[in-house]
Formats: C-alpha cells, sequence, structure tokens
DNA sequence: ATTTATGTTATATTATCTGTATAACAAAAG
DNA sequence: CTTTTGTTATACAGATAATATAACATAAAT
C-alpha cells in the first residue's frame, strides 16, 4: 500500500498515516487480516522517525483498527464497536454540518456528498 | 450568547470558541447583524487571554462567519462561497466516512444521522 | 477636549505537542 | 545466536497554544 506524506501539510504527520491506512481500508486496498509495514520499515520508507509510526499504530490499535503483534507487526483487524462509532460520527458531524448549513448547503446536498463519497469506496461494503 | 469552554479538553480554546459560535449560527441563537462580545469582554467573561479570543475571531473573519468593525466590534456577517464550503465540506467528509464504514455504517446510517443533526438546526434554514 | 472602548500589533514567557535521535529491552522467528 | 518485532525510556529542537503586558489608531460617548 502506497503511503505518501505531506510535509507542507499543516497537519501532523502521525495523523497524515492513521488517515491514510483508514482510507485503504475504507476503499478496500487493504483487508482484514492483512499485515503493514512493521514500524521501522515505514519510517524508513517514508522517510520519518520510527516513533511518529509508533504514535499513529498506537492510536489506531486504541481506535480499534488494527492489532499489534510482537512477531507479526501490524495486521489490519477492525474491532466493530458500532454504537461507539455512531455517537463519534455524530459528534464531529454535528460541527462540520454546523459550518456547511451557515454557508447554505442544504440537507439534500449533504446527501449527496455523502453518496458520491460512499460511491468512491469499494462496492463490497455497502 | 453562553459560551463555555472546558480546560480539560484536548481541543484547542480558540477552536472551542470558534465551533461554538458556528454552532450558534446554525441553531439561530445568533442571527446575521448580531453583535459578538468584545474580545476582552468575551475574554473575561470565559476566564480566558484576549489574545486566545482574538484569534478565534481572526479565524472566523477569515472562513468568512464575522465581520471586524473597529467601533462596532465583532458582528455575524456570513460571507457564502459556497462552492468552497462544499469542497471543504467534502474533504473533511471523505475521512470522516472513511472511518464509519470501516465499522460498518451504512450510507443510510449516515444518512440518517444528518437529518437527525439538521433537524436540531432551526426550521428556518432547510 | 477628554475619556472610554474597539480591533490591532508587538514582544516575551511558559507549557504542551510534534518530530527526531539514540538506546535498550523482551519476545518470537529463522 | 542472530535478526526482527513491538515497546519503553530519555533527550533535544521546533512549532503551537495560551498567557501577560504594553502600546497604537480609530471612533464613540461624555
Amino acid at each position: 500500500m502506497l503511503i505518501e506524506i505531506d510535509f507542507n501539510s499543516d497537519e501532523a504527520i502521525y495523523v497524515q498515516l492513521q488517515n491514510q491506512i483508514i482510507m485503504g481500508i475504507a476503499m478496500d486496498v487493504i483487508r482484514e487480516g492483512d499485515p503493514l509495514p512493521s514500524v521501522r520499515q515505514l519510517a524508513e520508507r517514508v522517510g520519518i522517525n520510527m516513533h511518529t509510526v509508533n504514535k499513529a499504530y498506537t492510536i489506531l490499535k486504541q481506535e480499534g483498527f488494527i492489532r499489534l503483534d510482537r512477531r507479526k507487526g501490524a495486521v489490519i483487524a477492525i474491532d466493530v464497536d458500532k454504537a461507539r462509532a455512531l455517537m463519534e460520527m455524530k459528534e464531529r458531524l454535528r460541527i462540520l454540518l454546523a459550518k456547511g448549513s451557515c454557508k447554505n448547503i442544504s440537507k439534500e446536498e449533504v446527501h449527496a456528498l455523502v453518496d458520491e463519497i460512499y460511491d468512491e469506496y469499494g462496492k463490497g461494503r455497502m
């Protein structure tokens, strides 16, 4: 899986890592059970420090996206706590949609955006 | 308008200020033309530094939510750049929905969340 | 005119976060 | 026994967040 870092971004490197891996899972580029590069491998490949990768992996583990095995390294392992995921999403949506609502973005336009984005994901997960 | 800061939050104070003001506009608690407290007033009322409020106001101005007048202070003034707002929302939605998709949240469930949130907003803006 | 209040700008300081740099450890695999 | 894994610890530099004073021009109020 290709991972690229924008060093000029205002977003932290470890957050960019998290997002790209989550996007990779959503887009079905990587699947349950697939191995991720080790912290040292990924760090060297991308050209960043080991601890930055480790930070991203640790949070991804805590949020239930991967499993960290001392022998096998990092492996995609989704822990589906749907109630929790729904709550977190609603919390974030509140702020995001408020911004849009102020700019006259209608409910229907948001629905259209959601549909467009879901179409970008693998057709397996609907 | 009531503004409360959670000093134990991991979110920066000036971001909390921005979000609460934006939520206030979306919920129709404050409307176009309404004045906001001056940076010094709000700072003292909430118990934070003047510059923290000024930072929030400056970004809100830059993002087109308020207008800063040297005589009148801060005033709600929405600059509707819808195309830009739609792009920014889509960018953020991509990551947010990817997280949800990994947790098996369906497109329909997102739609339901969006509807719930839009119902929280003032019935004037639909 | 004087005072007051406004946003604005500047500087300095402290604390926290980010990212890097080494180093070492226990556990498992080859 | 060597290598690789995640894990932990420490130290350091840089950026960001928040505070603390201070000053300035402008406009309103007295």
